[in-house]
DNA sequence: CGATTTCCCTGGCCGC
DNA sequence: TGCGGCCAGGGAAATC
């Protein structure tokens, strides 16, 4: 379940370890979500971008200028894992790893290998910010540590639609990579009940700081392991000793003692406190 | 067009 | 011990 802050984890791991790097070969899952991973082959690695939960390695052809024309576009899904294998003996068809998805084969000799047992993650090779056919890369709301993230239009696109602020804060189009653990813990710090239809502006400034404080405080920790998670060096995060509601419910609630509750909202699983967190 | 539902996947867990 | 059944969950496609 990586969302932002795993995310991010992995990218600040891998870009100083695949820049510059020539993407040489690559082998690939036979199956319409990974198969475009052959489409990087021959070129360079000049950047890595995240968009919510999507990482965007930078990529310019071999002997051509250094700007990023297309991208690599990786999301992880429930399951998926990215790591760099160095420089060894094993082929690069060595699918005998169950579940790896995609291998590139770096020309220094290293590999990258992704991979993702329950397939829920994607590959794609797009021309660069051309995000057609990915719907929800393309609307992708604002990043929430850019200046463009504000209260007053988060506050208004939860209000132009009868759905609940939870499913509005898991669609990306009001602001970029929450997904289930960090929605959870960003509306009860914020005091928002996730089954509200509309919130007030007072709701929508405490939301909006509480979502950046609880990514923030996810990448500090290096991101949340409830059992799959792990970052490009194979380590578990540690955020998770620091939920204060998701996955908690029968638990006390640390402001009010009420035991958290737990209900359903968009098929997601949501843990809420019923006292401090009112429609 | 917006909202809702279904589907994709498989390991882990529960009950018998 | 074995096995059927169910759950988790991001995102896209299908359907309403």
């Amino acid at each position: 379940m990586p969302e932002l802050p795993e995310v991010e984890t992995i990218r600040r791991q891998l870009e100083p370890e695949l820049l510059g790097s020539v993407i040489v070969d690559c082998a690939a899952f036979d199956h319409p979500k990974f198969t475009p991973a052959h489409l990087a082959v021959g070129h360079r690695v000049v950047g890595i971008r995240r968009r919510g939960k999507y990482l965007l390695v930078g990529l310019a052809a071999v002997g051509a200028a250094p700007d990023p024309t297309h991208e690599l576009v990786i999301h992880l899904g429930m399951t998926g894992r990215l790591w760099i294998e160095p420089d060894d003996h094993h082929a690069l068809e060595a699918t005998d790893q169950p579940y790896q998805r995609a291998r590139w084969r770096l020309d220094d000799g290293r590999t990258m290998v992704f991979s993702d047992v329950r397939r829920f993650g994607r590959i794609a090779v797009t021309v660069r910010n051309d995000h057609r056919g990915l719907n929800t890369l393309a609307q992708m709301g604002p990043e929430p540590f850019d200046p463009a993230f504000q209260p007053e239009p988060l506050r208004r696109g939860v209000n132009a639609s009868r759905q609940a602020v939870k499913t509005q804060l898991l669609s990306q189009r009001l602001v970029a990579g929450l997904g289930n653990i960090y929605a959870d813990e960003a509306l009860w710090a914020a005091r928002v009940h996730p089954g509200a239809r509309r919130i007030t502006r007072a709701q929508a400034e405490r939301l909006s700081e509480t979502i950046r404080e609880v990514l923030a405080a996810g990448i500090a920790a290096g991101g949340t392991t409830l059992r799959d998670y792990r970052d490009a060096s194979g380590a578990t995060g540690r955020f998770q000793m620091q939920l204060r509601c998701y996955g908690l419910a029968g638990h006390p609630c640390e402001r009010c003692g009420t035991p958290l509750a737990r209900t359903v909202i968009d098929a997601r699983s949501t843990t809420f406190c019923r006292t401090c967190q009112r429609r």
